[in-house]
DNA sequence: TTGCAATAGGCGCATATACGCCTATTATTC
DNA sequence: GAATAATAGGCGTATATGCGCCTATTGCAA
């Protein structure tokens, strides 16, 4: 009986983006009914927490590129689910909110997310669930900086 | 000097995304020279170490969907890097390959691909790496069951 | 105040991700 | 051997991701 685990991953990058794919079709499977994905439960969740935020801060929460927040606002306005306006203090900046109808959406979701949270736990561990999420936290704030392009 | 880390996510998911983002941006800016993603390399990297490969065997290899490995063989044969055929054994299957050009441009971004290992062990710290790299792989082959659409 | 720098965000483009439905091909069963 | 099941993969659709370049707006300096 042979139950070695596969050898981990030499490549940081695709170790997380193997696990990264693995989970989210998790976490998207149990969101599934709800009509709302991973990525935009996520934002519901973070601007709900945070109140009405600009994209550049809500982005800097997610670790999202701004421009990735600002297309992926697209269904959710379309739905119905975040508002978007302007700052009349600084018309530059958008003011994202929650509405109405995304709360409702995202308090149904939540349940799912529950669900799912403990499904998790059980099957990984929750001690280390815990130590992956701190680990992670701890990666996402690591300073990584990409070479500068050569001087021509 | 306040220098707490921010909490980490209660959300197992939201937080191996954000880990995602912000790792493929890093190692995504050290292969941009080679104009290869950070997907791309994996593909080339996983296909060079496997040998030919059908797409099936190659995407459960890379924990990716089987039709989202199909999409990404796209650009790759486009560009000449892998090699498409039908196994005359089995014409179901895709028989994939790894070119010569391939194996060039893989060779290339390897060193590209060292250099950033290099650095995010030094950032992160090696061991933490190799210890996260574990975790991850364990995580990977954790089933996790996607709950039943209810019956009719 | 006017003119330049800095900031916030949009948009084109390309790739990445995956579900549902479809065809082609092979294996199985009667 | 013909009907049927199972498997491999393609394709439509929709969202996700982010770089480079652009405009709008604001802050700052001469």
């Amino acid at each position: 009986m042979d139950e070695r685990l596969p050898q981990p991953d030499l490549c940081n990058c695709l170790a997380i983006r193997k696990a990264a794919r693995h989970v989210t079709q998790y976490y998207d499977g149990h969101l599934a009914p709800t009509g709302l994905r991973t990525t935009q439960f996520s934002i519901l969740a973070r601007l709900k927490r945070l109140g009405p935020s600009t994209i550049n801060e809500l982005a800097a929460d997610l670790v999202m590129d701004r421009t990735t927040l600002g297309r992926n606002l697209g269904p959710l306005e379309r739905d119905g689910l975040v508002a978007v306006g302007v700052d009349p203090r600084d018309r530059r900046n958008r003011i994202l909110d929650v509405t109405e109808t995304g709360a409702e959406r995202l308090a149904e979701a939540r349940k799912r997310w529950t669900d799912a949270q403990h499904e998790f736990d059980a099957a990984f561990g929750g001690p280390q669930a815990a130590a992956l999420r701190q680990t992670l936290a701890v990666l996402v704030n690591t300073e990584l900086r990409t070479p500068e392009a050569s001087e021509p």
